[in-house]
DNA sequence: CGAAAAAATGCACTTGTGTGCAACCGCTAA
DNA sequence: TTAGCGGTTGCACACAAGTGCATTTTTTCG
């Protein structure tokens, strides 16, 4: 009397046999704008409803779209990211979409194989949030109807649609508020990332201070984290013509930076120092940190990735740009010293 | 000549025309140990590269497993649950796992409709990280033969495994830790979440004080956060007879205690007040707050699950603990003061 | 060289679903 | 009474794979 085999998964045609009906009218039941009975639909209900029933999407999936969006990314960890892929699931849930998360490195063959995944699961599209996959694999992506956008990766790959914020607006606008708070020695903090993202960001600041006739002292430190703006600010900081206003591409790297500025070297923000980060991470916020930077506007993000799946023939190699928008907290003086 | 119809996923069907082969062979090529000569398997191999073609796990996983493993999850920008997300996807998909996630309230319904997505996708195993599934789905899940498995939500559930940390231990320890320091006053700021977790940890720590015969001083503030964090500590510390040592059920409610606490109310950590955390998210180590807590060991906790899913016949009903690693840093005075 | 064994191949069925097509049922109007 | 009609229903096929079984091809060994 004891069931040996393991229980799987109910499918329509035990619920049709109960409910005395073909599969059909089971299937019938579970398509909006099919044609059965009020009858008909009572049995089949009331028969799945007992059985435990759920229709199989992998096997609907079969016929047309699969309704599955991966999501490829790395250093999940990372508040901004953390925030990207909640916001992007949430997004993608509420427009009928199931998200698929595949976590891997940034190099190219670990992405690689995670867009071949994304092939394999019949994805209808894949984001992509980090590294950056060989053009010849998103042309296989395309060749198969998969579509492929691109967020914050700046290079442009053809078919591939790219998403990004206007990372040379916030160059020159933190270059803005460091001379307006009368800052004289510029300073950039950067990781050794070198993401397309982090490139613009500092050569647009570099290039504006230049124009403006000034020099900024680049670091170029570990991976985006808090740890390297830690080591930077150490190495920064200990030299004869330290900086007293600084922009880092990066919120992690502003607060780790801040701690060192603060506690090792005695320095207090902003009067001996000016910061800018950039992402606005919850903890940008903080009541030790304070950080003036600028936000990533991850829900209008969002949205537009969800605009480009809803209309995937006219997104081909489309390219939208959102502005950051500057956050005024403390670590910067309003006005000059 | 325009090609109307978008592109599709090719097929095996497409392969094999192109090889010259029937479709079994196709098949055949990309099955471990299948018998295919080496002539054959190069002709299959060479036209699925000219074609770009991805075997359908989809359609693999309709006659068997379909390796889906399903990540139910609330609150994924909390820096422990975005913790937790990303180490279960790393082993999970190291073990041939690919993980969807279900980005979800905390609320029965909410959690229910995660669930019945759940089902829907085949998916050969649920991991719960937040919320509570009503007992009945639960169920329905084993009845179709779907293992659940949930992680720190204490409720016993019949069939579901559960995987938790030792909350009790905890709260004995923050209890001694705190004492030792010579904390006579003793705090508990907890959230209004009321989790089965956070609910052990502070009774445990309430009734070890009252077995030494001291009242804790009980502060219940919003969800789990840093804003709930500083909420509560406006409000403890406000009152004549504030605490001197403080156990703060989560990581974040003790960083946004902490800022309150120096800021607002001019106090120094530790000489003043004592603060001992729970989770040891990134931030608790961080310069400005070098907070003493408990480690949720997360590798090992996801390699349980793992070690779940892979013998899913002994899993039923399963119930595993994980002791929490005590993380020594500068928020309690190591001896009296 | 020929027979037996081994390897390779293709047919046909399986999985769970959606859907076109044809049959059927009940009802109304001529 | 019967043709017509709209609403249901079931059959059979499609989707993309894996696999048992029978058949064909190749290899091996006497």
């Amino acid at each position: 009397m004891s069931d040996l085999k393991p229980p799987s998964f109910v499918s329509a045609q035990m619920v049709a046999e109960r409910a005395g009906v073909s599969r059909s009218a089971v299937s019938r039941t579970f398509t909006d704008g099919a044609s059965v009975s009020e009858a008909t639909r009572r049995k089949v209900l009331e028969a799945a409803d007992a059985l435990g029933y759920h229709v199989n999407h992998l096997a609907r999936g079969l016929r047309e779209r699969s309704n599955i969006v991966c999501l490829v990314v790395a250093d999940m960890t990372t508040p901004i990211r953390a925030r990207m892929v909640d916001v992007l699931t949430r997004k993608l849930q509420a427009s009928g979409k199931i998200t698929m998360v595949i976590n891997t490195e940034t190099d190219t063959e670990s992405v690689s194989a995670a867009l071949r995944q994304t092939l394999n699961y019949r994805a209808d599209a894949t984001v992509v949030l980090s590294g950056t996959p060989p053009a010849s694999l998103i042309e296989t992506c395309l060749a198969n109807g998969q579509q492929v956008i691109l967020i914050n990766r700046d290079e442009r790959l053809q078919g591939s649609s790219n998403l990004g914020v206007d990372n040379a607006m916030a160059g020159r606008e933190a270059l803005f508020l460091l001379r307006r708070a009368g800052c004289e020695r510029l300073g950039l903090i950067t990781s050794n990332a070198r993401t397309a993202s982090l490139v613009e960001r500092e050569t647009v600041f570099v290039q504006a201070a230049a124009a403006q006739g000034l020099q900024v002292v680049v670091t170029e430190a570990g991976p985006t984290s808090y740890e390297s703006g830690q080591e930077a600010a150490r190495r920064v900081f200990g030299r004869s013509e330290a900086p007293d206003g600084v922009f880092c591409v990066t919120d992690l790297l502003a607060l780790g930076c801040m701690d060192v500025a603060r506690q090792d070297f005695g320095l207090s923000i902003p009067d001996d120092l000016c910061v800018v980060g950039f992402d606005d991470i919850e903890q940008a916020g903080w009541a030790s940190y304070q950080l003036t930077t600028f936000r990533q506007p991850l829900n209008p993000m969002a949205d537009e990735v969800v605009d480009l799946l809803l209309q995937p023939q006219r997104a081909v190699s489309e390219r939208r740009m959102i502005e950051p928008i500057p956050v005024w907290r403390q670590s910067v003086r309003p006005g000059k010293r």
